[in-house]
RNA sequence: GCGAAAGUGGCGGAAUUGGCAGACGCGCUGGACUUAGAAUCCAGUGGGAUCACUCCUGUAGGGGUUCGAGUCCCCUCUUUCGCACCA
């Protein structure tokens, strides 16, 4: 008989509902909680991914419920973005149709998982009430200077007809649609995300998060040190300033590299023939597809440029190239080149017959130019380099320039990967930007009491090759609020990261709607004390969040510094060691495991799996495995009701004579602080294992005849404590048995259960005797007994008088209740 | 190439501080119950030698430190992830 859980569930979830247990207290005198996993993009259904992560979330909320904490566990929508534009387009209808549809099914679903959702807090970006906030937002960050408007080549996806920030580019493809990402000349707003680059890269005002995470952060936004050097341009008054991290090299220089972009290229092209072997070169350049052109692979080729500069240090005429490999975008734009000590210049000046310079020896001095195949890049001893000759190369990096800047042809600079934040996206499904543009004012931006700018309802959605927001005419055309002449509005809307960079503040405060949130609100339960989601976030969600909560923080909305204080990456869920994708058909759908073996069972097996961070491998027999642990301890409360009924105030204390009660006392105490412990290092597969292990301890007592009072009080305690560890996991039968215990109140007023001490400690204790590292023999011995004593005892034992053979006990170590290890 | 993480039975995984490797679950084998099956309960289950006692062997591979190593150190291999012409 399989326990009636479709009962359970809905029972106890109704109970929740009306208690409204979940719900925050907003400034409550409690200790806050604030736990959250990423939202979800309503994409129809939920997936196990899904589950996996709420179901770590709310064994965290429900937790700290138990312990008393003020829990806010909320719950929202990305609900704008391309794949429900998408569909519009396909289908011919709105993508706030299809979007509201799913949210409406995921929230059903949700529920039916029973997850502790303080629903009062619900949001979902793609309304007005939402969207407006980010709005203001971003009026916020354009008057503080961090916002801003350029033309630039950016990666543009042809599939999804949209830009794509350097974050959304992987290997080439669009994160989304994998199409391969080209290049595309746009008008684009930017965030100055670089301006935060280096508060970025601290981390000190985190409690936990992956060292994983920080270091790919820290490399994404890619600090490195080192010295701008002014060079003249020959002939002119023009300055070409180059970034290098070997200043130590600079007397090596023996030409400069240009890309293709750089101004003073576009200066010198003009007025050329269009067919002129350098305006070809330039021209094949800029349209080749970037990652290519940035690949390793990829062939360094360029083109004297008939210019030359002037190497500040010796005044040397050195050529300027126009090359493929240098990035616009990276330093200054423009590099100095060290062929003999930098591999990319060596090869580039072997091909084109530049000359090559030593100025670094190596430590054995046996570096020749003839001999060289590929650069020497290490460090060395200086030559060729007049003053600073038979410095060491990392020494000499300071005192060149020291050098420099005292004469004025270069200065220490530090340079970072990181770019700023392009967010337009040629879409409709998206936050408005609030912008308009005047012909007379210029850009203006929509005043406050005018917010939000919403999106028009009606409009033609098929025509993929414009933005759809072109389209809506009556739309575009406003009057100016400056001058009220005629303007036009944007019609590039948001990336919806910058809808997620935000949110988890919104839901201090959800339904306000003179604000974003309030101060005293978002200080009380900001930073979230536990996030979760999925690495892939790493450097794209989590890091945009970070830099708008110091944004935030910056123009006074919020105190703290960062905005998830511990971070857990959880690992997918795979099958046959894939992920779970419809194009691998190998999808298992949540809803049919829900209806087939109810929420509890999914919710422990996904715990039970593995750790919480690292993948899960669906098995429909595991699946079964948890189900069977439920039905299993449903049935030892049906068997023994009779006995646990009525259990107020159960004390046990003192010796008992019977062995395995007196064990399965042990077992109880033992299985309370594993799980307490278990769960503090979030180990949810052991803290269940642990649970399931006391089970069968109960089990091997379960038909014993009950004696007196105290052994009665045992059997009961045993029993009464899993619902109560349990109850993270698996919380509606939890709260069933619980009440079948004949307890009124809901099973979180008890508090988490505690254990004592004193029946940790044993009578007996097993040691294990080894010879040289072996094992010869085990030892049960009372646990106050004399370290000599051990020792005899353990040398009188046949096993290991047979393996000491009569030779010399060198010594005896005695690791206490552990192990006996005999040396000779 | 650089950086990081990992490698343990047939499978998922455990071993928290250097102290009984394989907890717990799945699967499998045997038994009980049953007309039979399902479900359940009990027992067993790394490999090998052995009737048994017990012994040998075993945490990717090789070496080392130690009374004792899955755990610490050195080398090699494999896998996964991130970055990748970043000057």
């Amino acid at each position: 008989m399989e326990y009636p859980f479709d009962i359970i569930e809905k029972k106890w979830q109704s109970i929740w509902q009306e208690k409204k247990i979940f719900q925050a207290v907003d400034l409550s005198e409690k200790t806050k909680y604030y736990v959250l996993s990423m939202f979800p993009y309503p994409s129809g259904t939920l997936h196990m991914g899904h589950v996996s992560n709420y179901s770590i979330a709310d064994a965290i909320s429900r937790f700290k419920l138990m312990d008393g904490y003020n829990v806010m566990q909320p719950m929202g929508y990305d609900s704008f973005g391309m794949p429900a534009e998408n569909y519009a387009i396909r289908h011919r209808t709105h993508p706030r149709l299809s979007t509201d549809d799913s949210i409406k099914v995921m929230k059903k679903q949700f529920k039916m998982m029973g997850f502790g959702i303080d629903w009062t807090r619900e949001v979902s970006t793609c309304h007005p009430e939402y969207y407006r906030w980010g709005q203001w937002l971003f009026k916020r960050m354009y008057e503080k200077g961090l916002v801003y408007r350029k033309s630039s080549y950016v990666n543009w996806c042809n599939s999804c007809k949209t830009v794509l920030a350097n974050e959304q580019v992987e290997e080439g493809r669009c994160w989304r649609c994998e199409e391969p990402v080209r290049q595309k000349e746009l008008e684009q707003w930017f965030f100055r995300i670089t301006e935060y680059a280096e508060e970025l890269l601290d981390f000190s005002s985190v409690i936990n998060w992956p060292e994983r995470v920080k270091i790919m952060q820290t490399n994404w936004i890619g600090k490195s040190k080192g010295t701008n050097i002014h060079f003249h341009l020959s002939g002119s008054d023009e300055i070409i300033t180059v970034f290098t991290t070997r200043p130590d090299t600079i007397f090596g220089c023996t030409f400069m590299a240009l890309p293709p972009e750089h101004p003073l290229v576009a200066s010198w092209l003009k007025g050329q023939d269009d067919n002129s072997p350098i305006v070809r070169f330039c021209n094949k350049v800029i349209n080749e597809d970037k990652i290519k052109r940035t690949a390793e692979e990829t062939t360094k080729e360029g083109i004297f440029s008939g210019h030359f500069a002037i190497n500040p240090v010796n005044g040397e005429k050195v050529q300027i190239w126009i090359t493929n490999y240098v990035l616009m975008e990276y330093g200054t734009g423009a590099v100095m080149a060290v062929p003999a000590h930098d591999q990319r210049d060596f090869e580039f000046a072997r091909k084109y017959g530049i000359p090559i310079k030593i100025v670094i020896q190596t430590p054995a001095q046996n570096l020749k130019l003839e001999a060289m195949t590929s650069a020497y890049t290490d460090p060395g001893i200086l030559v060729n380099s007049e003053q600073f000759n038979g410095m060491k190369s990392e020494e000499s990096k300071a005192s060149i320039t020291h050098w420099m800047e005292d004469n004025g042809t270069g200065e220490e600079a530090i340079t970072y990967r990181l770019r700023d934040w392009g967010i337009s996206r040629q879409r409709y499904w998206g936050t408005p930007i609030p912008v308009i543009y005047c012909q007379r004012c210029g850009v203006v931006l929509v005043p406050d009491d005018e917010l939000p700018v919403k999106l028009p309802e009606q409009l033609e959605l098929g025509n993929t090759t414009t933005n759809p927001l072109l389209s809506a005419a009556e739309w575009i055309n406003t009057p100016c609020p400056n001058c009220g002449g005629p303007a036009r509005r944007e019609t590039d809307t948001m990336d919806t990261f910058v809808d997620s960079s935000w949110y988890f503040a919104r839901y201090t405060d959800a339904q306000n709607e003179k604000g974003p949130f309030t101060r005293k609100k978002a200080d009380y339960w900001l930073p979230v004390d536990q996030y979760i989601g999925g690495i892939e976030h790493a450097c794209m969600h989590l890091l945009y969040a970070r830099f708008f909560h110091k944004f935030m923080r910056d123009i006074g909305l919020i105190g703290s510094n960062e905005p998830f204080a511990r971070l857990l990456t959880q690992g997918m869920v795979t099958k046959d060691g894939a992920k779970m994708s419809k194009s691998k058909g190998n999808v298992v759908d949540p809803q049919y495991i829900l209806d087939r073996f109810g929420a509890d069972t999914v919710r422990v097996f996904m715990l039970f799996a593995s750790p919480p961070e690292k993948d899960i491998e669906w098995s429909d027999e595991g699946v079964k495995g948890a189900f069977r642990f439920l039905n299993r301890l449903w049935r030892l409360f049906a068997e023994k009701i009779d006995i646990l009924q009525g259990t107020e105030n159960v004390v046990v204390s003192g010796s008992v004579s019977d062995e395995e009660l007196d064990k399965l006392r042990y077992s109880t105490h033992f299985t309370v602080k594993k799980v307490l412990d278990d769960i503090e290092r979030m180990q949810y597969n052991t803290a269940i294992a642990a649970i399931m292990e006391h089970l069968n301890n109960i089990y091997a007592c379960k038909n014993k005849k009950l004696h007196d009072v105290t052994e009665k009080n045992i059997f009961i305690q045993s029993c009464r404590v899993v619902p109560q560890l349990l109850y993270p996991f698996a919380p509606h039968l939890s709260e069933e048995l619980w009440s079948l215990l004949g307890y009124k109140q809901l099973i979180h007023n008890y508090g988490i259960p505690t254990y004592s001490p004193e029946f940790l400690e044993k009578e007996l204790v097993n040691y294990v005797i080894q010879i040289m590292g072996r094992i010869r023999g085990k030892l049960e011995i009372a646990a106050d007994a004399s370290p000599a004593e051990i020792e005899r005892e353990a040398l009188s034992l046949a096993n290991v008088q047979k393996h000491i053979n009569g030779k010399k006990v060198k010594k005896v170590i005695i690791i206490p209740k552990k192990l006996i290890s005999i040396v000779l």
